[in-house]
DNA sequence: CGTCATTTTGAAGACTGTCAACGCGCGTGG
DNA sequence: CCACGCGCGTTGACAGTCTTCAAAATGACG
């Protein structure tokens, strides 16, 4: 799969040389981004397309270009935990372990750089800022899981959804009205709720005049405050 | 308070000299082990002390010695959720960014190993191996993590309680018969759950006779086929 | 315009939480 | 030495939330 991939695509960045006005500003040239945007290759993936499958090495790390990447973890009997959103300009696939623990695959038609782990753990190694900004990576990472364990450990349906929705509003340029790149079934498996008790709570949300839902895939957050006091 | 620790129990380490016998064997003084024994200091905490508290800078990282530690998320209603549960030998509070999302509280009487971030992340620097075993550290960490996140969205009570026993059971000496070194509730906001619904499981557990409770803190694993056929 | 996937809504039921009472072990103090 | 209180754990009855099952509505796309 990624060699495929890096057939399709790498061939944009076989013979890149640094440009004579890029050779004198050194910092430019180093970090991760720097790395990233120097030696990381461009991959297309269609809506669905798996990036890396579950306890598959771990080869390269990923940032979102476009388009947007679910985490998730399969149970035998169907049963699905979403890990994760990733949005343009989100970083994922740094374990830190040997092999992903959680499946990654494209929401929507999505584009993202990746760059051999291999690759930036050389680069730490003579980088100290470069280890300190893969450190820093790991640690949003692990921020996250940590509030998301809260999040389906100690909260209704209701605070979920509120939740949910303050983060991506986060996340979005436009804080008061964005669009979800996820279905309702991503945003169930990633709740730990079902895709009715999304639903019902979006609605209940609408009915209260939190939000108003032009579309399916499209919220308007109507009163910012209200939210603030039903979210976790 | 890391002050008074420091007073009460670093004096066991002051003027500490390398042996000759460990003086030629380079490895036994490289990496992370080896630095925590030679720069560590050791610290005792009572039952329920804070080891540290949430949002507390993530100073140092921690090694149980003896006795556990529980690391917890206290919402301002009272709800709670456990993290994690660190037995001996167990390392904790490596948190990769600033400060710790979780405060850090010892279950029994306790005894840890504390070594300052700071003294590790120039290792790192240096020293390869450390830098590696450190990310390790922080990837088991991830993988637990994540584990208890399908755990808390996607597993019934049942399962919740199986999952843990079948973990306690693996990271004890005896997997067929140990002591929980945690109160009901501890378990119950680890899981997500409330104290009678974890007592009921243990109970429900007990009369299929998958499992014995010779006392509160006491298990026997009777059964261990059947359990793991109800674990998540 | 029809078809299919997705989302919403409704009704019924299951599981877990809540409230309350009881039991047990243990240390304290009379 | 024993009674008592206290923390902790267990059990029961009931209520509430979320899930399940089913069907209708909506919207995207050919």
């Amino acid at each position: 799969m990624l060699a495929y991939a890096q057939q399709v695509s790498n061939s944009a960045y076989v013979g890149r040389r640094v440009k004579p006005s890029e050779k004198g500003d050194a910092s430019a040239e180093r970090g991760f981004e720097a790395s990233l945007k120097l030696m990381g290759m461009k991959l297309p993936y269609a809506r669905n397309a798996e990036v890396y499958g579950q306890d598959e090495p771990a080869e390269y790390v990923y940032k979102v270009l476009k388009g947007s990447v679910r985490t998730h973890k399969l149970l035998d009997d169907g049963r699905r935990q979403i890990g994760a959103f990733y949005l343009p300009n989100d970083i994922f696939g740094l374990e830190s372990g040997a092999s992903h623990r959680f499946a990654a695959e494209a929401i929507a038609d999505t584009e993202v750089l990746a760059i051999k782990h291999s690759t930036l753990a050389s680069l730490a190694q003579t980088d100290a800022a470069v280890a300190r900004e893969l450190w820093q990576i790991a640690a949003r990472e692990l921020d996250h899981v940590h509030d998301q364990m809260v999040l389906l450990g100690r909260s209704s349906a209701q605070e979920r959804v509120a939740s949910f929705l303050i983060e991506m509003a986060n996340r979005s340029a436009n804080r008061t009205e964005f669009d979800l790149p996820m279905s309702r079934q991503d945003i169930a498996d990633y709740l730990g709720l079902t895709i009715e008790t999304v639903s019902r709570a979006l609605s209940c949300m609408e009915r209260k005049a939190f939000i108003e839902l032009p579309s399916a895939r499209k919220v308007r957050i109507k009163n910012r405050a209200a939210f603030r006091g039903m979210r976790l």
